[in-house]
DNA sequence: CGACAATGAAAAA
DNA sequence: TTTTCCTTGTCGC
């Protein structure tokens, strides 16, 4: 289930479990065996995440650079680990813990030079606390694009995924369609500090919620939202059913090959 | 810009 | 058995 709230997560429970140890370091899949003999028994000194990605620190030298891609999974559970299946591209493993990583779309050994080049070329992120807004709504107030492109764009924005951009953006009565150039500063600030927010408390939930407390399911009197990712959502695969406000109709369009989710009542151009 | 590929699992048909 | 997915790099026009 990844969006940035996921792999925030991910680097604090890998820490709680694996920090200042070191693990046995496994690739059962094969595709990282290579490293991870390297790896093996090495001490995990820290560990860090902008965005979508994720950073394994080892010793004082290289990190394990993950992206989980669409479908990536990362599974926790106690000492002593099952004998994995043979998907499992990384496993750590300690006296009281184990952690398997499969079907990541990047799971490589970087240096530090590799590690700056890819907080370069990511936007800031709402997580961190090194995130500059300003340079986000720097591109975003000169693009033509339109601000549901913008916000999934990791260069400008970085760890905004498929729902918190669709969920951020009904919150705020703002049209997907309508172009960066035209979202005012007030609007930006508001949009930004409202993602701090959401995401910081998916960080801590480990799903994700957007729903004020005033139109949740009981506050409304339906039933709670039951669907695979866990959280309630004003719009997200929401699709020709009632919006949650006005009662008119969700819609649905593909935005550069994703699924977008909007209610053309409440979100105005 | 759109199409497509790549990775894994679980839900829908 | 097919579809779907909270992603993103690449390729072709």
């Amino acid at each position: 289930m990844p969006e940035g709230h996921t792999i925030h997560r991910l680097s604090q429970d890998y820490s709680a479990a694996f920090l200042r140890t070191e693990p046995q370091v496994t690739s059962p899949q094969g595709k990282f065996s290579d490293a991870a003999a390297l790896l093996d028994h090495a001490e995990l000194t820290r560990t860090d995440a902008h965005g979508k990605h994720l950073f394994l620190r080892f010793r004082e030298a290289d990190w394990v650079h993950i992206h989980l891609g669409l479908f990536g999974k990362v599974t926790f559970g106690d000492a002593p680990a099952p004998p994995p299946t043979d998907t499992v591209r990384l496993r750590l493993a300690n006296s009281t813990s184990y952690v398997d990583l499969r079907g990541p779309t990047t799971c490589a050994l970087i240096t530090d030079t590799e590690k700056r080049a890819i907080h370069d070329r990511l936007g800031p992120d709402p997580l961190r606390a090194d995130a500059d807004h300003q340079a986000a709504y720097a591109r975003i107030s000169r693009s033509r694009t339109t601000v549901a492109a913008l916000l999934m764009d990791q260069k400008i924005i970085a760890g905004v995924g498929n729902v918190y951009r669709a969920e951020v953006l009904f919150r705020h009565g703002i049209d997907p369609y309508r172009p960066g150039r035209d979202i005012t500063p007030t609007e930006w600030d508001a949009l930004w500090s409202d993602l701090v927010a959401l995401m910081r408390e998916g960080v801590r939930n480990n799903r994700i919620d957007t729903v004020r407390p005033e139109h949740t399911p009981e506050a409304m009197g339906r039933p709670p939202r039951v669907d695979d990712h866990g959280g309630e959502v004003y719009v997200y695969r929401r699709a020709n059913l009632p919006c949650h406000l006005c009662g008119g109709e969700i819609r649905t369009a593909d935005l550069a090959a994703r699924n977008l989710f909007w209610c053309p009542t409440c979100q105005r151009g």
